[in-house]
This record gives structure tokens, sequence and C-alpha cells, in this order.
RNA sequence: UCCGGAGUAGCUCAAUGGUAGAGCGGGUGGCUGUUAACCACUAGGUUGGGGGUUCAAGUCCCUCCUCCGGAGCCA
């Protein structure tokens, strides 16, 4: 017989108190915080089914009442008793227990305490800190984000791929990548045999998706991959990661005005989800971490993402009455400061830039016209900025070659890349959604190391 | 990787070159409705590592390490 079917849920108490209401309930969980006097006392169960804990009231009339009073923070308990309404009070009902069976008694070195910890200090101990009240949101979120993810391509027909972590394809101009290796690198020969690999050649962690996934464009005409992809960096932000997940579909028959309004519905589509799904949580985050989150969200929801060209962000802040650190020059990258200027300031909400110079955008983007612009778009966003980037993919065979060739990629490697626009090419355009950067968006968070599980930055593989 | 800041009790932080402290957390006791509970008592230290200056270094100098922030790279 198994141990599920013998208590309640504290989540469903909040869904719908009063199917309990002076009912005997039966809970298990674990102590989040304890208060006692000489014949009663208060514990704050947690159960991991939601945000919220149950307060128990126990009193001298259970044979263990001086053991309870003794316990610690993150003991875990079995308590029978009756759920009754307590209008007066902070919380809306608590647990009159008749009963509390102590499951294990939790040693009293326990890193998380009864008190405030930072960020920083929680990070070393990332293995426990789902169970302080941020992080258990932050990672419930995490959760509920994914599936809305899913739930808004899938109800939209797209086919989810799973693209390879491991690849071959080297230099797809997305960053510096990690290598993969089955060779023993302690009693490696010079100069290396790649043949001897298991794999038969020299392969990578994946840095994106996006190539495997055009190629099932051709299949299945509109489809998304969600996955981790691995950046060999050495950056050291809170915006970066070296491995982190991120969202890329890919539409046919599309451009890149198609491609901008699937971003912008995507995006408050998953908001939308999040603040119906997760509003104990997004409560939390709006009262604690970033005070005003959920009207800037519901903001966002509400209002048109602006659109401008490069070209014209360069004239925009040349006449904006700021001083940057950095001159804008057609041509060169935006600045940080100069793409939080244009939508923290200028827009004053998510803004698309498009039509970037030919020289400081991927290869595999459409020629414009102008034979100076590709028809690229970056999505910016206050507090977190560059959270999307995409394009419109360049479709003629030519053209692309052409590209390829000045970038000195072989076509070995890329042919079946060419393929794709040799056996019936058609016009398409995808973007990347970096996953903890909206996490980050939503939640209010302002260090990714703190929406990631167990994250992987410079210096840090621990767990 | 570059620039800046910080490393002192379990945690968060004090300490003019001169006896290393507080709050929280822990332990013990008290308290008849607490919810950041409250009150009393108590234990707890290789001041990030190494080297140097000085009668004397947590404090000044050199060096290394780590973390945080800004920049770059980008999602």
């Amino acid at each position: 017989m198994g141990l599920i079917g013998q208590v309640n849920h504290i989540r469903d108490f909040f869904e719908d108190p009063n199917a309990y209401d002076n009912r005997t309930v039966a809970v298990s969980g674990w102590v989040r915080t304890l208060r006692d006097s000489k014949t009663f006392g208060f514990i704050e169960l947690h159960d991991g089914t939601c945000f919220k804990n149950i307060q128990i009231v126990f009193d001298e009339k259970l044979s263990n009442f001086k053991e309870i009073t003794k316990l610690t923070i993150g003991s875990s308990l079995k308590i029978q008793g009756k759920l009754v309404k307590t209008p007066q009070a902070k919380q809306p009902f608590e647990i009159q227990a008749g009963e509390i069976v102590i499951l294990a008694v939790s040693s009293q070195s326990n890193p998380i305490q009864k008190k405030r910890h930072t960020f920083e200090y929680l990070r070393t101990i990332a293995h426990l800190r789902s169970r302080t009240n941020t992080f258990n949101a932050v990672f419930r979120v995490r959760s509920i984000l994914a599936y809305a993810i899913h739930k808004f391509f899938n109800e939209r027909g797209f086919v989810y791929v799973h693209t390879p972590i491991i690849t071959s394809v080297d230099a797809e101009g997305a960053g510096e990548m990690f290598q993969v290796t089955t060779l023993e690198l302690d009693k490696i020969k010079h100069p290396i045999d790649y043949a001897k690999e298991l794999l038969g050649r020299k392969t990578f962690l994946t840095v994106s998706g996006q190539l495997p996934v055009e190629a099932f464009c051709m299949g299945f005409r509109n489809v998304y991959t969600f996955g981790p992809t691995f950046r060999a960096e050495n950056s050291n932000t809170p915006r970066h990661a070296t491995e982190f997940w991120m969202i890329e579909p890919e539409i046919a028959f599309a451009d890149l005005e198609d491609d901008m309004k699937l971003a912008e519905e995507m995006m408050k589509f998953i908001f939308t989800y999040v603040l119906e799904n997760a509003s104990q949580e997004m409560a939390f985050f709006n009262q604690f971490i970033d005070k005003g989150v959920i009207e800037r969200l519901e903001k966002v929801i509400h209002s048109d993402f602006g659109v401008t060209t490069y070209t014209e962000a360069i004239e925009l802040l040349n006449k904006a009455d700021q001083k940057f650190e950095y001159d804008t020059n057609w041509g060169a990258n935006l600045q940080t400061e100069h793409e939080r200027f244009l939508s923290e300031k200028i827009f004053k909400k998510p803004v698309f830039v498009i039509d970037y110079p030919v020289g400081i955008k991927a290869f595999y983007m459409f020629h414009n016209e102008d034979g100076k612009t590709v028809r690229a778009m970056d999505l910016l966003v206050p507090g977190v900025g560059e959270i999307i980037g995409g394009s419109q993919r360049e479709d003629r065979e030519d053209v692309l070659l052409q590209r390829m060739k000045e970038e000195g990629m072989s076509e070995d490697v890329y042919g079946w890349y060419l393929d794709v626009r040799r056996y019936g090419s058609f016009p398409h355009a995808g973007f990347g959604l970096g996953f903890e950067r909206v996490l980050m968006y939503i939640t209010g968070m302002k260090n990714i190391r703190d929406v990631i599980p167990f994250p992987r930055t410079p210096n840090q593989a621990a767990f």
C-alpha cells in the first residue's frame, strides 16, 4: 500500500477551503518555522504542493508535546487534525492537531535558518535553497513557464523538435563552444586524430538548435526546439550562464513581420498564463522582490510592442538629450546603455530593433535590397535587455552560399544546410528566446544564477 | 578577459595600527493565540591563503584565490 493516498494536499485547502472546513484532514510536510508557549504552540508546515504554508496548532494534550516544541526547521512530520477557518487571524485557516508523527528531526546545523539570507549565500547551498520562499516561488514559476511555452506552440500546431545537444557544427557565430570528447586528454598525442573519437569526428555542445530545426521546418511547416544550450564564454554578468535553455521556433512561408508577430503573441500568452496560474508566487514577487512587477507585465500584455529599424534607433539615440559613454555610429553594435535607453526611456516598453547592418549579424540572415542590412530583429525589454534574437532566413541558395564562402565555412560541414534551399526553398523565419531571461523579467529576479536550479557559470559547476 | 568593490562567529555586519563585538540563528529556561513571536541566560573566532613592514596588523604593503557589481561576448 502506498503512502500517497493517506494525506491531503495544502494546495487543495487553499483552492476550496469550504470543502474541508471543520473536517478531519491529514497532511505531511516539513517545518518552516515553529513557535511555542508553555502549553501550546504553532508550526508552519510546508508540503511542497503550493507556495503557501499551513499553520498547525498543537497543545500539551499531545503525548509528544515536549518533543514537538524542540523540533528544528526542516524536520518532517505527518499530522492529523481538524481544519478550521480563522477569519480574524493572518492565515485563512489552520489545523488543530490531533496527532503529530515526527518522521525525522532535521539537524540543528541546517544552513537554512529562521532568518533572512542573501541570494549569494543561498547560491552556495543550491541543493537546499528550494526550501526558501523566494526559490520555491522562482522554480515553480520556471516549471509553469516552460509548460506555458509548450502550450502556446502546441495550440498553434507547432511540432516540437528535439535538436541534437552534441553537434559537429562548429562556429555558428553564436559564441565559444564546449568541446565534447571521449579521447583521454592526459594521454593525447598531437596532431589529434579526431577519427578516433567515438562519434568519428570533432564534436561540441550545441550553442543553438536553429540550423537543424530549420531542416525540420521543411517537413512540418511550423516547428520549435526547447532545450539546453551551452556557451563557453568567460562571461561574468548577472545575465549570462554557460548552460541555459533556449526556445527556438521556426516558421515556414513567413517573413520578419510574421516572426515579430509570433514573438509578441508568445510573450503576451506566456505572461498571461503565468499571472493566472502562479498568482500566489507572483503576489510574493510583487511584494518582496520587485514592487510593481505584476503591473509591468499587465502593461506589456495590453500594449503593442514598439518597432524601430537599427538606422532609426541610431538617429533616436543621437537626438536624445542623454550623454552616453560610447558614441553611436552606424555599423557598430548597440551598447547595453543604448539598448536600455531605447526600451526604458524612449519606448518605455518592449521594442523590436530590426534591419541590422550585415557586418554585425549571422551569415544565415536574409539580405535586404539595400545591400547593407539584413532582416534581423532583437527584442529589447526594460531591465533585462536583449531577450530575443531572430531573423528572416536567407532562402536564396546562391546568396547564402556566397555569404558562407565569405565566412570561410566549409561545404563539408554545412552542405546539408544548403540542401534546405536546394530542394524547394521557401521564405522562413525564426528566433531564439532566452528562457531564463524571460523568467527574470517575469519574476523580477536580478541574477540569472537565481533562476537556474543548479547554475553553471565560470568557476561554478558544483552540485 | 578588463575595471571597480568585498572577504571577520552558522548567517548579516561592526571594530582610530593597541583586550575581536552586535543582531539574527543555535542551546537552556520562562511565557495561555503566536505568525519577522516575545523575555532571560548561554555557547560559539586559524579575521580567505601566503609573504612583508612594525614593539604591536582584522586594520598598512606585495601576491594569490574566491565572490559581487560594471563592461565586452550574447540569449
